[in-house]
DNA sequence: TTTTAAATTTAGGCAAATCTAAAAATTAAA
DNA sequence: TTTAATTTTTAGATTTGCCTAAATTTAAAA
């Protein structure tokens, strides 16, 4: 059995992998729990004996095959509850993440299963991110969320992963459609937010906004 | 904050005062709880410092006012998650229980009203129990459940608190309909299942059955 | 009413998950 | 390459929730 604060410090590891690829060190990890990095050895440490993570002392963790799909599989849970809580019961982009970093440690195959069906097998999350499948495969695509995009590329648009009516609408006001193009002209760190042109006119848009937006780059 | 243990020992109380009335012995909690008695009374005394409970020792425990407004709303989380996912995820009425189990710890005011709105306010879940409203009142009703009746009396169905496709159709094989006379021959101990006669034919229907069935006493 | 049985509490310990402070290892700087 | 700074680990405590075994209290029986 898994607890819940191992699978607290699994899903840390798998976000701080993505970025720094292989492995993750002791602070980073305390730094992403707001732990102590003494508390992370310890953690890792059992961690390591349930097979869970790769781990060479002063070296850093990495998680195990296994470890990845137990990650994978609260991250999918985590990401269905938050379309659950936004498509059914009317809740907020924003008001979502807390009830859903307690809903993705419920234990049950048969909810997470039921809930994907019930859903209708959601590929991305209300934030825009993408909502690994039963097998862990996350959906491949060939386009790239406009939040990605490197300041000064240029891209046109080729669909949104939210389909929500005020942001639709918010899109509209843009002048963004289907087939747009985009250029990134500043990305500004504080916030993630950008500095766009639309058809030669600036605008500037939030990470939540541009993280909706599905691009081709040219 | 209350703990989930600490959820689970009011949770069991108010099962327990519910038969004995007033106040609840520190081995029938144990029982209950599949604990040992000297746990009980270590987790009694932290109830009592959060003036959750009452506590006279040696004498037993009962639920504060403050420790029966939280119980119920653990008893209603419960009951309404028994409904969505009986309503809404399509699972059988014995298999929800253990999922409950897990979802009524969640904490969340804005989730529980929600998911209220979302289910139509019911008022019994699955198993025919009553769901506390918002308030903590329990839907009054002037008729009993069928397994509330002593053996040797009489009564006529006026409702039942589930809708089930299934159940319906079963109860229309027995030929119980709004109106119909019921006796109760004899309460099986061992399993809580009823001998009864309607319309002077006798039949034998499981306790799951009787309790959702809405009888006026003669 | 004394003795016995049952229920309850206390005492002392254990595992999980955390912490602080000190020691050890690694990395960066002089 | 030695020293200094940083990172990581170890040692020793703490809190929560549970346990066993022993002591205490209450209830029941003789």
């Amino acid at each position: 059995m898994i607890t819940l604060a191992e699978e607290n410090y699994l899903k840390a590891i798998l976000k701080l992998s993505k970025n720094s690829k292989n492995s993750v060190s002791t602070n980073a990890i305390a730094d992403e729990l707001e732990t102590k990095a003494s508390s992370v050895t310890d953690m890792i440490k059992k961690l390591t004996d349930k097979h869970l993570v790769d781990y060479v002392p002063y070296r850093g963790v990495s998680l195990s095959k296994f470890g990845l799909s137990k990650a994978i599989e609260i991250v999918r849970k985590h990401r269905l509850w938050e379309v659950f809580l936004v498509t059914k019961l009317q809740f907020k982009w924003d008001e979502v993440h807390c009830v859903a970093e307690q809903l993705e440690h419920i234990k049950s195959q048969k909810l997470v299963d039921a809930l994907d069906v019930y859903l209708g097998y959601p590929k991305h999350d209300p934030h825009g991110e993408p909502i690994p499948n039963k097998d862990g495969k996350f959906p491949k695509s060939f386009s790239k969320r406009l939040s990605e995009l490197e300041k000064g590329s240029i891209g046109q648009v080729v669909g949104v992963s939210q389909d929500n009516q005020s942001f639709l609408q918010y899109l509209n006001s843009l002048n963004i459609t289907l087939g747009t193009s985009i250029r990134v002209i500043q990305k500004i760190d504080f916030d993630k937010s950008l500095e766009i042109t639309i058809n030669n006119k600036s605008a500037h848009i939030s990470n939540d906004v541009a993280r909706n937006i599905l691009i081709k780059q040219k």
